[in-house]
DNA sequence: AAAACTTATATGCAATAAGCATATATCTAG
DNA sequence: CTAGATATATGCTTATTGCATATAAGTTTT
């Protein structure tokens, strides 16, 4: 560890943070989930000036003892209702542990009208049976980015369209943008689905995701050899064939 | 744009972000290039406590009134006497742009024994040649991570190795992983070749970043059919057969 | 009970990509 | 002029992906 001198502790001590200007820092996470073949995100309903009344992220300042990690974890618990963030609190029998991954932090000046606030972003990935009760302060929104656009549309169960708050529908199209390319080379898709799942599920997952249809064939046959499927020997019965249940392989 | 009331504009007037503690915010930039197949970083030496004499990261406070975009192009700036961020600054005959990117923040409480620091860090890729002149306060440190592991080495021009200061080696470390799984879905390894370069160069920039062998006729039959390859027409003369010169065929 | 329908699973073929061995080309050095 | 160094080119094998086609296993309808 760093041996620290006697003229380095005094500096230590001397030292005054006040004496330059600092922004404010805050987390905001993108909580992501999958219905219907729907890419949804949960937003909450700003109580307080500016944007009163508008649907934003989840989020809250850093408090000072707190890393990011856990600042994003407490945003999850408190504003979302969401508890076990994978890797991060105590190793209970968790369910289905939560994604949780930083984003991207948007720092322009104007970006919040109260004063200079730098947010660090993150984005949480959630299986959509782990999300509780809605009310008139959360609900679910669904997300879609037209073809050959950046920006994402976000809409409620009745198709009514939807601003939110500061730039937060901008934060939310990067983490959109993020888990399209991400799913290319890492197998994030199967936090969004529940422990056991059929390939048709995990396909719906994929094409939800990049917004595009995928050959089942070829899917599935890649899926099978990429030996991240673990059969569990039960199936899944509805109108056709039954399918067969699967788990995800997680490496250790 | 958002219309504000009265109401709301007499909360914005009567805010005081001193109410909350606050960390401090840093911008550190990794600044990295390649030279004799080697990756390379820039570093600069400490003048003050805490760390004083270690090398670390070029970095500074962020500005209340500038972008983070904003303040890394400072930082190299003054920190390094790089200029020509590539989309930042006006738009002159800029020879090489430099390739310049978020990273990742860092926030844990106890960084940085001063005070809570965050840093949003960034990274830069320079081609060799636009790195001036070094000195007792800056200098180019070989980068290289060991087989197996995630820890990356830092070795001075006469392999005598360092540590850094604060995090910056943890931050070093991240940066090269990030250019490594980029370089496979972005073309970033051309931000480190001149205007124009060879085949034999471009492999090199990739097994340097790569560290490992790449096989010289898939690797240019490949590059050669990605259609990024723009022939100048000239050659390089050196022992052997002359090889032909290329240049980058940015996308629009 | 059988037929129709729905959905899942399996397989062969063609096209494309990547790795590798081998060959040829084109220069400079001796 | 030959040897050496380096670049460029090409064929073959293996792997992957897309697609068409076939078979399997249920539920629903008649």
């Amino acid at each position: 560890m760093h041996q620290r001198s006697h003229e380095e502790q005094r500096y230590l001590d001397s030292y005054n943070a006040s004496a330059f200007d600092r922004p404010s820092v805050t987390v905001d996470v993108v909580i992501l989930t999958l219905r219907d073949g729907h890419l949804e995100a949960l937003l909450i309903k700003r109580k307080e000036h500016p944007f009163l009344n508008y649907w934003s992220l989840p989020g809250g300042f850093v408090q000072m003892q707190e890393s990011l990690d856990e600042a994003a974890a407490r945003v999850l618990r408190q504003k979302a209702g969401l508890e076990g963030v994978a890797g991060m609190e105590r190793e209970g029998p968790l369910r289905h542990p939560i994604y949780l991954e930083q984003l991207y932090t948007f720092g322009h000046p104007e970006r919040d009208p109260r004063t200079r606030v730098i947010s660090v972003a993150y984005y949480a990935l959630v299986e959509a049976s782990h999300i509780r009760e809605m009310g008139e302060e959360k609900a679910l929104f669904r997300l879609r980015i037209p073809e050959g656009e950046s920006a994402v549309e976000i809409f409620d169960s009745k198709f009514k369209k939807y601003s939110l708050a500061f730039d937060h529908a901008e934060i939310l199209g990067v983490a959109i943008q993020r888990i399209r390319g991400k799913l290319g080379y890492t197998p994030i898709g199967f936090e969004l689905l529940p422990e056991r799942f059929t390939l048709r599920q995990l396909q719906t997952v994929h094409e939800t995701i990049l917004q595009k249809r995928l050959n089942k064939d070829s899917f599935r046959r890649k899926m099978l050899a990429s030996g991240m499927l673990e059969p569990t020997g039960e199936l899944e019965r509805g109108l056709g064939r039954p399918a067969e249940l699967y788990r995800f392989r997680r490496e250790l």
